[in-house]
DNA sequence: CAGGAATCGGAAACCGATTTCCAGTTGACG
DNA sequence: CGTCAACTGGAAATCGGTTTCCGATTCCTG
């Protein structure tokens, strides 16, 4: 992850500030607070901040390495766990409810999965990993033969696309989304149907956006 | 809709090209698109366009007042479907194609059905009319009892998500994701699970920001 | 503790977009 | 056809944000 360890001690200080800063901010208010907030809240002018990060995609990543190696320690743990099906359920539980919380963590979790950088290696091993997961979950018998792996990034980003919920409700939509969806993957699924999560007392008027910040494309766009 | 009928000729007609204008760049940018592109695609100055139309939002809405008029007769249409089940899934298909394809669709919807202005009638129309549907799907036996309207926010927010797969994909995810879904509305469904549309070759790395330019909240959000 | 390089932070340039201003044009009406 | 209010478009002010610049400061090494 390329972190510098020749700086020198203070600049390694303030480096250290800005990631908590930022980590503060990206949960809260998501991946396009301005720079220069964060700059404010780490106590250091935008110039050190730009300096150690050229890019807005280089802080999200930095910020986000530690959750993305949990992710990626319970990417394992889910495919050696003794029950496919379980480790299946619980990785898609986990991706599920980080989204939600972290406003930052999807951004950063595509960072991860798409940088030119380094990241290739690991991305392909994350990818097989899925792979070994699905194939066993499919192999027990539990998990519908003609799921995908797109299906995973539906998920990703259906999900993803429940933040827009007044925050309050963001986890009982996913909560539900979730549940219809391990019904449908699911080929033992009760026949009637499985029990689902509770539903937010909500109107179509509360489909707008409803918490702050969006995540949002940079750049290239609007040059076109 | 107060359309000011009172304008001069030439003011009139500017404003009709203003909203054809809008119309075209709202369906394939999306509805960010900056106003002095549309200003310019109209042939009119932006002070025009921002006479006419003091907020983004308020040329959202005008720009689609047609489909969303469309919309709302289509949902009477699924009301009076002879096969409550048939008239409820037409309706979700409608509206999952609709997001999709029309990359302002999902703002000109929710800017309709949250607008504070004259459209409280409208959407109290419309919200006891999607409530019919779902009580007689439920009550032909067919929809799960414990559906709740607040699901239908849940997919629309959903499948608006994934607008920001790689837009070749776009369809094929939504489709998918549809599918899936009706199965686990659907108390009927096959045991084994339905057939489901065929899904996209698409990997983790995939599930980055695809298109261009994205809804983004306007004005008020930011500031809390 | 002195010198020099690394680093700093704030000011300023920049950028794309929105909003306002105003001198000139055009349509409506007598 | 002349008058005048409505309307126009482009230029300019504004805005929120990013990126660069540069004189001042801080750390490290000898």
């Amino acid at each position: 992850m390329a972190e510098p360890t020749d700086l020198r001690a203070d600049a390694a200080r303030n480096r250290a500030q800005i990631v908590e800063a930022a980590r503060d901010l990206f949960r809260t208010r998501g991946v396009d607070v301005p720079l220069s907030t964060i700059a404010r809240r780490a106590g250091v002018g935008v110039a050190t901040l730009f300096r150690r990060f050229p890019s807005r995609e280089a802080l999200v990543t930095e910020v986000f390495a530690e959750q993305i190696a949990h992710c990626e320690a319970l990417l394992d743990d889910a495919v050696t766990d003794p029950d496919p099906w379980t480790g299946f359920r619980r990785l898609l539980e986990f991706i599920r409810a980080e989204q939600i919380e972290d406003r930052g963590f999807t951004e950063a979790f595509i960072a991860s999965f798409s940088g030119d950088a380094g990241y290739r290696r690991r991305r392909e091993d994350a990818e097989s990993a899925l792979e070994a997961l699905v194939r066993r979950a499919k192999d027990s018998g539990r998990l519908r033969p003609d799921f995908a792996i797109s299906d995973l990034v539906m998920l990703v980003l259906a999900n993803g696309g429940l933040r827009d919920a007044p925050p309050e409700h963001a986890h009982d939509l996913s909560r539900r989304l979730m549940a219809y969806l391990l019904q449908a993957f699911d080929t033992e699924a009760s026949p009637g149907g499985v029990p689902l999560p509770p539903a937010s007392p909500l109107g179509l008027h509360h489909a707008r956006r409803g918490a702050g910040d969006r995540p949002e494309r940079r750049g290239s766009a609007a040059g076109r």
